[in-house]
DNA sequence: CTTGAAAGGATCTAAGG
DNA sequence: CCTTAGATCCTTTCAAG
């Protein structure tokens, strides 16, 4: 990963389909030079993928919360999240809380079904999201940081 | 929003690379149809983006925290956490906890690092991630969730 | 790695249902 | 709002240096 490679990624994570013609230049590399790289940041598995994102307003999901979860079943509360079409992402933590679940839903009572469904596999706290934020370019970890 | 045009998204949050004259198959569309659809959802903001992912391991960030903050000055906190290379996600949330950050670093000396500035802006709490899942795939709220 | 040329696709347009 | 067909344009690939 030279300085190449790191503007490679950053400028595919901003926008995942600028042709490789116009990533090329912005590079300043030729065509086949920068398909090669990026191909190999792909096999490497550095690149994970391309997604689209949406807006979760637009699915109907206006409503965001964070769950903190007490649980003593792990296992039956990540597969129940994992079966859930409302939670977005979900975490094991080392600590007194020991599940943190991101979800969006349609409405508060939405948001209280599966509020009460979830308690079958641990005590939630729940968060309210207010407004958020996202960082769309990650850069690698460098010692200025 | 239709079957059809949930079918886009579904394909297009799983592969963004995908060519419309592919994607235009799959939800059985002639090309210049399924690209009309594919520009109502972009010009709507249904679809924000398209970005690559990466992975933070490969990215010299192989330790992923949560950290709930308990904060009288969120808007401080909130210009913190914009401006720390480490931080992925920021939330707002209403309740005690008063802000969620996500942060992915390199190492525990670079999040003792972080935790101790972020200390001038509020009170940490830090879960450190054992493992994540995170869903590729938003579909639209219905009835049925 | 670069350049340039060739091949293969993808997208766009136009005409029609 | 859709389809098909054709034309154009662009991207990627290949070969040579």
């Amino acid at each position: 990963m030279d300085q190449i490679d790191k503007k490679i990624v950053q400028e595919l994570q901003l926008n995942a389909k600028i042709s490789m013609k116009e990533l090329a230049e912005v590079v300043h590399l030729s065509s086949p030079a920068l398909i090669e790289r990026v191909r190999k940041l792909e096999e490497q598995k550095v690149i994970e993928g391309y997604h689209a994102h949406v807006d979760l307003k637009k699915m109907d999901r206006p409503i965001c919360a964070i769950i903190l979860f007490e649980s003593k079943d792990c296992k039956a509360l990540a597969d129940f999240c994992n079966s859930h079409s409302d939670v977005l992402e979900c975490y094991r933590v080392a600590g007194e809380i020991s599940y943190i679940v991101k979800i969006a839903t349609y409405s508060v009572e939405s948001l209280e079904k599966f509020i009460d469904a979830s308690m079958a596999y641990g005590t939630p706290s729940t968060n309210i999201v207010l407004s958020s934020h996202a960082k769309k370019v990650i850069e690698p970890f460098s010692v200025e940081d």
